[in-house]
DNA sequence: TCAAGCATATATCGGCTCGACATATGTTGG
DNA sequence: CCAACATATGTCGAGCCGATATATGCTTGA
C-alpha cells in the first residue's frame, strides 16, 4: 500500500487539503494503515492530479495563504477500488515498550514502571479515540473496524493491568524502594 | 528507536552475523520491535564497531565466504541499557486490511472474503510461531512478553473469526453467488 | 493588552531506509 | 542431477521521514 492509495482513500470520504489528509493520517480516524508525511503527500497529490485521479480548487481567503482543496474524481474512484481488491500486504505492528518489557531483568524498575505507564495511558487514550470514532460512524465497514479496535485494544488494555505486577516482579531492582514496592 | 539498538539487543542476547541479525528481527523473536534492512543493519554494525560497542571476529571457513560475527561489548551494554532507559516511542500498529474492511460496502465480496482469509492465516501463524518462542523462552521478561502477544493475538483472532459474518454482509454484493453465501 | 505559543497551511530538502539486485556457495528434495 | 532454497555480505536507486522555512490568525495567561 503507497501513500497514493491513502490519499484516495481519504478524498473518496470527502474533500480534503494536504494539510487534514495528513493530519487524519497521523491522529484520525485514518491513521491505523499506513503513515504519511508532507513530503510524501503534496508530491502524491500533484501526481495524482497530473494523472487526473483528483481535481484541485484553491480558495483564496484574502490576506491567508491559499488552500487547495483536492476532489477525488471517477477515475480516482476506480483506481482507489482497484488498489484495494490487490491481496492485502502483512498487519504490522511494532512495540518499543515490549523490547523495554523483554529486557526487564537488565533494567531498574523505575523505567519499566514509567514504561507500563506510559503503554497504559496511551492505549486509554486510543481507546476513547476509537469510541468517539465508533459513535459518530456510519459505513457498517467503518462500524465493523471500530468495534474491531476496541475488543483488540480493550484486551491489550486489561491484559496489561492484570499482569503489570508479574512483570514489575522481573526487573533488575536497583532501587531500594524497589523491593519494597514490589510488596505492595 | 533506531537499528543501532535493535542490532545491540539482539547482540546482547548472544553472538551473530549482519544475515542473523536480519533474519531475527524480520522473523525470529526481535521481530515485534522494529523493522530493518541490510541496508541498514551493515552500516550500523560497521559504525557500531567503529565506537568500539561491538566488536567483530571473521571466521574463514576455506571456499565459503568469510563470516563476520559480532560481538557485543561492556560499552555497547551500556548504550543499549542508556537507550532502553528513554521513554519509549509510541507503539505502531498499521493495518491495510482494516482500510479494506472499513471499505467493505464499495468492494467485491470476494475480495473482503479472500482478506479475511488471509489475515486469519497471517494471525494463526503468528499465534503459532509466539507460542514456540513462549516454550523456549527462559528470561521472566520474555515469558511475559510471549503472554502478552499470545493474548493481544488470541482475543484478535476470535473476534475476526466470531464476526467477520457482519463484515461479509456489508460488502458490495456484485456476484450473484455472493448473496446466496450469505445465506449460508 | 499583547507577546508567546499554538493551529492552520504549503512546500522543500538532506539523509536515512527499504526493496531489489548482484555475487558466491552449500544443501536438499523431486 | 539440477532447480530451488538457505546462508551470507554488500550496493544502489527510489522513496520517504523529520526537520525546517514561511506566512497568518487565533487563543490565552502574565
Amino acid at each position: 500500500m503507497n501513500i497514493r492509495t491513502l490519499c484516495l482513500a481519504i478524498l473518496s470520504a470527502g474533500d480534503a487539503t494536504g494539510y487534514e489528509i495528513r493530519k487524519s493520517s497521523m491522529e484520525g480516524k485514518y491513521s491505523y494503515f499506513v503513515d504519511a508525511s508532507y513530503g510524501a503527500i503534496y508530491p502524491a497529490l500533484n501526481k495524482l492530479e497530473a494523472d487526473g485521479c483528483v481535481t484541485c480548487r484553491e480558495e483564496i481567503h484574502p490576506g491567508k495563504p491559499a488552500r487547495k482543496v483536492y476532489s477525488i474524481t471517477e477515475a480516482g474512484r476506480a483506481e482507489l477500488v482497484a488498489a484495494l481488491c490487490e491481496a492485502p500486504g502483512k498487519d504490522v505492528f511494532r512495540s518499543e515498550f515490549l523490547l523495554i518489557a523483554m529486557s526487564a531483568s537488565r533494567l531498574p524498575r523505575a523505567v519499566i514502571e514509567r514504561a507500563i505507564a506510559t503503554r497504559e495511558a496511551q492505549l486509554t487514550e486510543e481507546l476513547e479515540q476509537i469510541r468517539s470514532l465508533h459513535m459518530n460512524a456510519q459505513d457498517p465497514g467503518a462500524i465493523w473496524v471500530c468495534e474491531y479496535g476496541m475488543a483488540c485494544m480493550g484486551q491489550s488494555l486489561s491484559h496489561l493491568q492484570s499482569t503489570k505486577a508479574q512483570l514489575l516482579a522481573a526487573t533488575g531492582g536497583e532501587t531500594e524502594t524497589g523491593r519494597q514496592d514490589a510488596a505492595e
